[in-house]
DNA sequence: TAGATTGTTAATCGATTAACAATC
DNA sequence: TAGATTGTTAATCGATTAACAATC
């Protein structure tokens, strides 16, 4: 069932992969079938909330049933996008750049991890699961003849600006952004920074939130 | 100035580290004055929205005159408890793990970690950046000699809730979790769960959004 | 069928934006 | 002083919750 001109907005977006997520864990622990209601408790969200963010993209469950969780998880995959594949390089081979290099989960969604680029000569050449480091110099060009459609930075801010103008330029179509400065692209590039930072300095907010005498 | 029992909601608590970020890198640029509509400008704001946001906490500007850019990065700084000193310890020492130890920020702004725990006897004993990693086996009796507030989680899935339960058994204050898989802590206890892949997977669905015909 | 739970509309709540008097 | 821009109140907009008829 799909509705014409509904704008989904971002509240919702942002909650797609939480539901993606919990849902893959019931699928594990072999619960095959939810009510909103129950899933509500599990996440921490109202059963009118769950309802009304899956109505966005269609009647998923079935009155008196609940919904089914594997069919479930699998429709939000494809709202998500997941049922594709879709080239990536990583900009930044040191630690961070390895810790996504290495998380299997990714690969098993679908991001084909094809090159990584990095200034330092001690890592061009190297291996990294079998991904290679390349001398970041020639990123422009990889990106164009390799049709890499997401670019992951993970160098310091300094150079994150000039690593997402060299991607943009060479027809990147999406960049997902952890140097912790928001880096500007044009309207058409999908971005997400990520500033992982924010959440620790959330983290201290709430530490310190009932001495704030507010 | 303050206020008397204003609830902060949390969507302007989740603002605030942006606003910190982008007043440091403005005072870096050496921008010492700013007005709330040139501020929205390079956020992608509304200059109402930050004097809202602003005046939960008090009245930090001038008519007339605008923000005092550093002034304002402190206060905001002091609001996220950045005047303070936190007790760190880093539970998973592999790539993430040792990621976060190696970003300077963090220690700048007070995060004083302490030490890092792994089960992989390969890196027990080893150091990062003058820090030792300890056996897993450890971490409760340490957390809890060591007045550590803050547990940062880098350990698979698998393992977060428990390493979760050992830290607070053991008088944590808040946990910062980078598993993919949300901790379950009681009330008491702050805690942040990170998801990195929540924002991996917007990213694909904003790709794909013009080929949803919604 | 009766019970359960959805899909969906209406009501409420909260967050953002607009407007403007206060004031630097 | 005049101009600029805040702090703050009021208006609007959007998101969440509640309610219930539809239906499996």
């Amino acid at each position: 069932m799909q509705r014409n001109s509904i704008k989904v907005s971002m509240a919702v977006v942002r909650r797609l992969p939480k539901y993606y997520r919990y849902l893959g864990e019931l699928i594990q622990n072999d619960i095959l079938r939810i009510s909103s209601k129950e899933l509500g408790k599990i996440m921490g969200l109202t059963a009118s909330q769950i309802r009304q963010d899956l109505n966005c993209f269609g009647g998923f469950g079935q009155q008196g049933y609940g919904y089914n969780v594997v069919e479930l998880q699998k429709e939000i995959g494809n709202i998500l996008g997941l049922n594709k594949t879709y080239n990536c390089v990583i900009v930044g081979a040191g630690n961070l750049g390895q810790a996504i290099t290495n998380y299997e989960g990714f690969r098993r969604e679908g991001f084909i991890l094809k090159a990584m680029f990095d200034v330092n000569p001690r890592l061009i050449g190297n291996t990294i699961r079998d991904i290679k480091i390349h001398d970041i110099m020639e990123l422009g060009e990889y990106v164009k003849e390799n049709q890499i459609e997401i670019g992951i930075i993970c160098v310091p801010k300094e150079f994150s600006q000039k690593v997402a103008d060299t991607l943009v330029e060479n027809n990147i179509k999406a960049i997902w952004n952890f140097a912790p400065a928001d880096v500007n692209v044009p309207e058409s590039i999908v971005i997400e920074n990520v500033a992982i930072s924010e959440s620790l300095y959330t983290l201290t907010y709430l530490m310190n939130e009932d001495s704030l005498n507010l």
